[in-house]
DNA sequence: CCAAAAGTGTTTCACGTACACCCATGC
DNA sequence: GCATGGGTGTACGTGAAACACTTTTGG
């Protein structure tokens, strides 16, 4: 069975950025592909868009089928449709960028599989076509929004120190953080809530969690309120 | 003559959001259709991208055939996959948003054609397809953009007066400013260069007019300076 | 000389930044 | 009791915001 046009179609595809926070740094989620071209190098999660599909659904079932990575926050990054990009031949493909909790067992157990990793962003591999240009670009677009839109909880879990939160700000942005201000800055913001629970199972005193109040942060947002950080 | 692929494919478009700045407020081109679907209603240029060509080639080709547009700042917005966006089949556009110099005479001569006109922003036909919600998206970008990003001057002449600029500002922000601290920042940012011309034709005094210095602006971000209004 | 917009400084307040020590806990 | 990170306050400087009058020019 074949599907014929007046004229010809580029193909369509979708290519996920995964972001992932270690203790020490930023990771993203890379297959090996188990087919020409590029075989066996690293690419990132992605392929053709079906017809009955949005590109969103698109982006979001890949993950899933190629990474078993589901329920994480997904935004549409950038699309790229250079002549050459895929040697076979004309392929665009709409680029998304992904922030998943590594905490989150189902995402580790998930990418234990083969053939999936979590690499560091300054440590790699060659990576398949253009992607790592749109890796760059997604590594872009996360420093400059994490400083004035809610994302970066999304790469923490539910609950977590202000010393965590702050680590998490200093590894995508690039620079050192004085403790004393950001917890300032970051309290009278008011987006954070208190939670009655300490961290578990650490040999010095524990910090105190707390959780973004999503609530809060809309009606603020309502009202006119800009966060940045 | 047909193309004949294993698996159906979206045709892909590209559509162009086209700003110019009036006297007194920010306008979009629109086109008014020729065929069906949505005849005679206004709409964004834009249509096919060729197989031969990139999303940036097809949103510069498709300005100039429809719209007689040329020589713009162009970039690329989203890219819009719902699947009924188009009635006749399942079409994925790569939307752009363009900023134009009205003062240019090329662009003004260019767009009094049949079937082009500039329409203001709070005073827009009802448009074809999604392309409302393609504009309110664009109109969002310029409103962040402005703001971090030398962009502005894109829709000024080559030189201008500081008020022109400020109303710019306020035009595309939404709010009134204020003329000495408007005056005090932008100059303190080291980007404009002040020419020895002044406005003419007016019956007051006439304003200095300014330019931007693009080499300044590489050169201080280059050295980590954000600019910020 | 009148209308219209250009051009110009100072004060006040909020926020960013720099900076060091004691506290709680687990081993 | 010691190692480790948690948690806290103040002083200073910079930049944002508020605010009104004089100057220039053309008609």
């Amino acid at each position: 069975m074949s599907y014929s046009y007046q004229y010809p179609r580029a193909a369509l595809a979708v290519d996920c950025v995964v972001f992932g926070l270690s203790e020490s740094d930023l990771k993203v989620l890379l297959i090996q592909r188990k087919i020409a071209p590029f075989q066996l190098a690293w690419a990132l999660p992605g392929g053709f868009v079906r017809l009955e599909e949005t590109l969103d659904a698109a982006a979001r079932r890949e993950l899933a089928e190629e990474a078993g990575v589901t329920d994480v926050y997904l935004e549409q990054l950038y699309t790229f449709g250079d002549l050459n990009r895929d040697p076979r031949e004309r392929v665009v493909t709409v680029a998304y960028y992904a922030l998943a909790k590594l905490s989150d067992h189902r995402i580790q157990a998930a990418t234990d599989a083969m053939g999936v990793g979590w690499y560091s962003l300054d440590d790699l591999p060659k990576l398949a076509f253009d992607h790592q240009h749109i890796l760059d670009m997604a590594r872009d677009r996360l420093r400059g929004k994490v400083r004035y839109a809610p994302i970066g909880f999304e790469l923490l879990p539910p609950r977590f120190s202000l010393t965590q939160l702050q680590r998490l700000y200093e590894i995508i942005l690039g620079t050192e953080l004085d403790k004393r201000n950001f917890r300032k800055k970051i309290l009278s913001l008011d987006l954070l809530v208190e939670t009655d629970e300490v961290e578990q199972g650490v040999r010095h005193r524990a910090a105190r969690l707390y959780r973004f109040d999503r609530r809060k942060y809309d009606r603020l947002t309502k009202q006119g309120f800009e966060m940045s950080i």
